[in-house]
DNA sequence: ATGTATGCAAACGATTTGCAGGCGA
DNA sequence: TCGCCTGCAAATCGTTTGCATACAT
C-alpha cells in the first residue's frame, strides 16, 4: 500500500501540496522544519502556502505517514514514518535520520517500570542521538 | 547538596525569581509551562516577571535542576530533575509524573543499534506514557 | 564595588484562524 | 455537485531581546 492509497484510507484527499509535502520529505536527508519544507515545496509548486504545510504535516502526522521528530530545543521538523511503530536515531552533526524497530526491546523495561510504579504504559517516545559512521571520523 | 548549593556551584546566583520558580515546581503534581509557573509564582512574590521565569527556567536547566518534558504536542513543560539520569513516566489522564533510573535498561538496546547502523550513541531521550495507579480506576 | 539578574516593553518568530474561492472524489 | 482543501491576510501565542535599575556576592 503506497501512502497515497493509506492517506486516502485514513479519510483525507489525495492533493497538491500533500504531494509536495511527501515529495520533498522524501528526497530529504534530515528532519525539516514547516518553513524549510515550505521553502523546497515552493520550487515545485509555486502556489504552496506555509499554512497548507502545516495543514498538510497535520494530516499526513494523523495518517501515520510522517512523524514529528523531538530534540532539547526545538520539537517541530518532520520525517517520513515507515509503517508500523519505530523509534529514531539522529546524528548530532549531520542531521541524518535512521529508524529502528520497535517496541521489543522496550517491553522488559516496561513492564519492570509498571510493576514498580503501578503505572499502566501505553505509549512511550524514544529516540537516540549520536553520531552517524561518516560523521565519527571527521 | 541542596539545590541552592548546586546552582550556586554551577556559577548561578541564588535569587528570589529562581528561589519561586524550584519552589512552585517542588508543590506541582505535575509538569508546568512557563506561563502556569509564572501564575503560581506570582501569587508568591508579586513582582515576579514572566520573562524572569524563562530565565530562571533556563539557569536550572543548565544546572540540572530542571528537565523539560516532551509530549506529542507541546514541549515546554517542565519537571523538578532528580540527581542522575533519569527517564519520565507521565500519566495521560492526570499528569502526574514519576522517574525512573536509569540507562542501564537501555544498554543491550544501544549496543544493537551501534552495531547495525555504525552510529555511536551518545545521548537519548525516552518517556513512557501512561495511566497512573488512581487514573486506571476511573 | 562589580557584574549578574530583574522587570518592563517591544520585537520576534512560529503557528493558528477566518474567509472566499478552488478542486478532489 | 458537495464539501473538503487551499491560499491569503491577520490574529494569536510563546519566547527572546534591549535597556535601565536592583540586587547577590
Amino acid at each position: 500500500m503506497d501512502w497515497e492509497e493509506q492517506l486516502s484510507q485514513a479519510g483525507w484527499r489525495i492533493t497538491t501540496p500533500r504531494r509536495v509535502v511527501m515529495q520533498v520529505l522524501e528526497q530529504a536527508a534530515r528532519p525539516l522544519s514547516p518553513q524549510e519544507i515550505h521553502a523546497r515545496g515552493h520550487r515545485l509548486h509555486r502556489s504552496l502556502g506555509l499554512v497548507s504545510v502545516y495543514r498538510a504535516l497535520a494530516a499526513l502526522e494523523r495518517a501515520g505517514l510522517v512523524r514529528r521528530v523531538h530534540r532539547e530545543d526545538r520539537c517541530n521538523s518532520y520525517v517520513l514514518a515507515s509503517p508500523g511503530h519505530h523509534h529514531l536515531l539522529l546524528c548530532r552533526r549531520c542531521g541524518r535520520t535512521v529508524e529502528f524497530p520497535g517496541t521489543e526491546d522496550l517491553s522488559s523495561l516496561i513492564a519492570q517500570v509498571e510493576q514498580q510504579t503501578g503505572f499502566r504504559v501505553e505509549d512511550h517516545l524514544l529516540q537516540l542521538v549520536g553520531l552517524c559512521a561518516p560523521c565519527r571520523n571527521l
